[in-house]
DNA sequence: GATAAAAGTGACAGGTCTGTATATATGCAA
DNA sequence: TTGCATATATACAGACCTGTCACTTTTATC
């Protein structure tokens, strides 16, 4: 793959959590990443194209990052869920978080039918999904429901920290976390 | 109050919501609300303080809807702030609801300097110290904290609604909330 | 060094955006 | 009727947007 398709990715990508995804034009990106809109358009066959490739590339990095974590520090299921929050932290006050792209994506492009807002649903479904299988292999019976609330959980904490940096939210999210889990578990 | 300023008012509120802010043009907004752009700027003297002002009207509309539905039925502080959450799940499941404005702006505008962004984190910042002083009236001990828990699953469950309508994220939000306010009332 | 692929340059088309200018029409009060 | 505020219609300036064009330069491979 080559650079240059690397260094607009990971330009745009920066741009869209700082600037915004509409407020950042083509001529911006290319500007920054030290290229030109021809190269942009042959890596990208539209701006909607870059956006989704950037949407995508996120995804897998935090969730690469994310599940590297919780397999490496222990192998037994419930302390693989004990353990998520924890993880979530790191990342969220990690000084280079800029935020979740797909939940800023929903919210610039908010019609169902669009092609962006529906990946951005997707993936919130898809990390959902991830909780869950988390949580039915620590033998938490309602796992989809202990995973749709740590999601909830989750998406406000990352949302407060958009909104504040530096906000703490999230260390109230862990502690409501754990007294979620831990009630889920000895049910 | 003129009429056809509320008309621009309530327009730009619904396109702002379902198209999103940047993508809504003051063109689109005079158009569908029957009138023209002199009109518009007359009212408004820029594009960000109708903005301002649509923020600041859905919020005043949400909070004194949320305060009159708390105070009409229940005197009882415990029982008000076990109540919040029915009240959220009507406004969430109203057919009328197509989000919260300030979410969708913080996304919209990310820069922290920016006073659109200023005016949502002001706003998130109320709406949680609404719910800390219920807390706390009802002798909650750790009210800002749990204030901030409930708004995490506020907005997280706001953020699933905008996502997907009719997720019905907010019956697991109303669940998560009922034991986090039992156990701090009880503590 | 020849050849081909990749990247760069600069201009441009066609559209949208915010905000303004000018001139006209309407309703109401004195 | 006259005067005035309000709203209208229409055109426009200047900036920005996405995406394309023809053409040139660099880079890599044989």
């Amino acid at each position: 793959m080559s650079s240059l398709k690397d260094k607009i990715l990971n330009t745009a990508t920066d741009l869209f959590q700082t600037r915004g995804i509409n407020s950042t034009g083509v001529d911006t990106i290319v500007a920054i990443a030290g290229t030109t809109k021809m190269t942009l358009y042959k890596h990208f066959h539209t701006k909607e194209g870059l956006i989704i490739e950037v949407l995508n590339k996120s995804q897998h990095d935090f969730h690469h990052w994310l599940d590297n974590k919780l397999n490496t520090n222990s192998k037994v299921p419930s302390d693989k869920i004990k353990q998520l929050f924890d993880f979530i932290e790191e990342w969220i006050t990690s000084p280079k978080f800029l935020g979740m792209g797909f939940i800023k994506a929903s919210a610039e492009f908010p019609n169902e039918e669009n092609p962006i807002h529906q990946l951005s649903s997707k993936q919130s479904r898809e990390f959902r999904q991830y909780i869950s299988k988390l949580a039915s292999e620590a033998n938490v019976k309602d796992a989809d429901g202990l995973a749709l609330q740590l999601s909830l959980l989750f998406e406000g904490a990352v949302q407060a920290e958009q909104m504040k940096r530096g906000s703490g939210a999230i260390k109230y999210a862990k502690k409501a976390a754990k007294i979620l889990i831990d009630g889920a578990i000895n049910a």
